[in-house]
DNA sequence: GCACGCGGTTCGTATATGCGGACAAGGAGG
DNA sequence: CCTCCTTGTCCGCATATACGAACCGCGTGC
């Protein structure tokens, strides 16, 4: 592990996570570097773009790091189909729809499109969360073995909140029943209040990727669940058939 | 200037440019890195996930890097309104909208909705083009006199295509007459058979931002000319607004 | 008004990093 | 089949980087 790329890496990723303006002692305690090793590495990031100071001395994130990030996606026309699959799915739904891909145990969620009906923000791309705990992960996880998922999280399931499922068996035996009718849900066990649907997007017959539908409990009405399940096989069946055809790859997933 | 840092840093931006998987020796080259000195780098750079190596051991821009700059982008919560009413003129309209800052006399393009349409991609989120070849460029340099533009253009102005302006009085000039009329236009000087408009986005009065739309020649009509203007200012002006209330900042220019 | 705490900057030394060269492995071409 | 070339890996030495301590400037509270 190279100490100066480390160094950089958990700096960038720090003023992109919290968004909040830095001082140079805040990186210092945070991440555990002598000040006095902190200030060339900052006027270096800062050169480059990817902070900026403010005037009274703060660092804050800038736009080399939007760049850098949207030169990445750009790699992948795909995305911008997949968009407008779930700006359909939204419509239809009224409720905010996520892509995701699994990420080492990890829902990365990709992209995301709010419902009209305004709520908090549940997950911005480009976050983790995981997998055994979002209905979008456990239709990742769908095709795994009991086996395999042991392999994925050799240590026990941590919860997330008090409803998550924290047992590999149970949850097993959840995703083989949920394989079976074509969809995965989720009650509250990522966030509270929030109940989710999910279904898989296949390439060449493998689960690649996932979409979801996330549901206010006090807005959710079981008799429109097949209705959701619907428009969300829909969408994944089209956003399938765009990346089977473009041949799309994504990080280690597609 | 931190050496360790700029190596990071330069070569982040080149696997997420070029979107090509690159070999240990490509970046040596192309970056001037002793290949020893490359190795750890680059190992660090896979362990965080800002690089992936393929099987046959090329090096791939990977997930973290994706992240980070979505995470960026997410501490931005007035992109989604951006987006929609990028959204809503492309409905009008039917052509590709762009939605861009000021940067070192630079346009920085952040969001863009595509055309129905289908034509070949412009630019994509991002992306930096000189800011006097384009008429987003040119509404976000408008308020300069040319005195001020000689500053942030010390040099000539490069051309980008046959018909780019590239002289300063000229281009003062256009810019003024342009303030008048409320709109900026431009005629293939960024881009052959593309022709573009764009209007401000102002915060207490400054311009901080423009939208543009794009439009290829062959389909361009005279007659509709005012049509796309106003619903650019309508859009701009629903923009401004809300920046205004949220008194949100982007980068160095909100 | 003074002392203290806190943040940023500077500096000399110890050391981890960077470098070139040597080496091994694989492929292409004769 | 052998040779040459290319690429990635390893190694020891020279050096740029990292670190802690001391210093400076400022604000706060006593």
């Amino acid at each position: 592990m190279h100490q100066p790329t480390k160094r950089v890496l958990e700096i960038l990723e720090a003023v992109a996570r919290d968004g909040e303006d830095k001082r140079l002692v805040d990186f210092s305690r945070e991440l555990g570097i002598p000040k006095s090793t902190l200030l060339p590495i900052l006027q270096t990031l800062c050169r480059y773009r990817y902070l900026l100071q403010t005037e009274s001395g703060q660092y804050r994130a800038d736009t080399a790091l939007f760049s850098l990030g949207a030169a990445f996606a750009g790699n992948f026309p795909t995305l911008d189909f997949v968009r407008k699959q779930l700006e359909k799915a939204v419509e239809q739904i009224g409720e905010t729809c996520y892509f995701g891909v699994l990420e080492k145990g990890d829902v990365l969620y990709i992209e995301k499109v709010d419902s009209p009906q305004p709520l908090r923000i549940l997950v911005e791309p480009g976050r983790r969360l995981p997998a055994y705990a979002t209905a979008i992960g456990k239709a990742l996880l769908s095709e795994r073995s009991e086996g395999e998922l042991r392999r994925i999280y050799p240590e026990d399931l941590a919860p997330v909140t008090e409803k998550t499922v924290t047992d590999i068996r149970t949850l097993a035996a959840q995703l083989m029943q949920s394989l079976q009718k074509g969809y995965f849900c989720e009650i509250e066990e990522s966030t509270a209040h929030i109940r989710c649907f999910a279904v898989p997007i296949r390439k060449g017959g493998r689960v690649i990727a996932a979409i979801s539908v996330a549901i206010p409990i006090f807005r959710f009405e079981e008799e429109k669940e097949s209705f959701y399940i619907e428009t969300l096989q829909n969408a994944a069946a089209e956003i399938s058939r765009i990346i089977e055809e473009t041949d799309a790859h994504f990080g280690t997933i597609f």
